[in-house]
DNA sequence: TGACACCTTGTACAAATGTACGATATTAAA
DNA sequence: TTTAATATCGTACATTTGTACAAGGTGTCA
């Protein structure tokens, strides 16, 4: 019963977050690597965000070497749950429908993507 | 050239100018009643956020009585554009794909929501 | 015309956020 | 074994964010 909600992720976190999923496990460089050109943030900034969100307790870390290789903690769905109702509450009172259309209407989606996704849903 | 970006809106900034979209033109009252039960905050509170929303350039107000009356200003499709777009950075790094897959297999969209979007967006 | 109810304005303030420097430790190469 | 390169740790710090009180104005009804 006592499910405590780690504290949430803020934006910064949940970019960084993201990118340690994508690589399983990561260094500091690892992880700066992978942020798009226009974010290239110093080194020590990373750094910073990575353990705040350790301190969250959304990733523990191994030592190698001299190195911290940061890995994710608990299940990454649960954050992406979360993350998705609270930006859904907020634009769009909770209501997903407008959030699809809004995804299908600006090109980013086909067709053939919604196809796929309503089969995968009919054959639950 | 000079499309200057307005600064970016908060997420409490988000859900309340959601709620003016919403009613078209309100008051500080009005907005406030319709905050979810749950975030029920204090009349000051929304006056403020609506105060630095109408600084931040979203809305504008008229005087009626004593009262302010707060509306829109500026499209809201790129209000939500952006939201959108920085949203699915920090969270997808940008596919919009897999959020549509959470979306769709969280029991918060039919498989009839997928065929109308389809058919919304094939006739275009 | 006075009192009440309701508003705005000014201001506050702790916590979270984004960003990063400087000092110190450690490893690997020379 | 000295050094160059690379890490971490401790800290910092300006802003933004979320939340709200107190004082002073104003419309309205008895």
């Amino acid at each position: 019963m006592t499910q405590r909600k780690p504290p949430a992720l803020s934006p910064a976190e949940t970019e960084i977050l993201r990118i340690v999923w994508k690589l399983d496990r990561a260094t500091v460089q690892e992880v700066r690597n992978k942020l798009p050109a226009k974010r290239r943030v110093a080194y020590a900034t990373v750094q910073t965000l990575l353990r705040r969100i350790e301190k969250k307790g959304y990733l523990r870390h191994d030592v190698d070497g001299k190195a911290h290789v940061f890995y994710p903690v608990g299940r990454r769905e649960d954050v992406i749950k979360r993350s998705v109702n609270d930006f859904l509450n907020r634009l769009f009172g909770g209501d997903p429908i407008p959030l699809m259309h809004h995804l299908a209407t600006h090109g980013q989606i086909t067709a053939d993507d919604l196809e796929g996704l309503r089969k995968l849903i009919e054959e639950e």
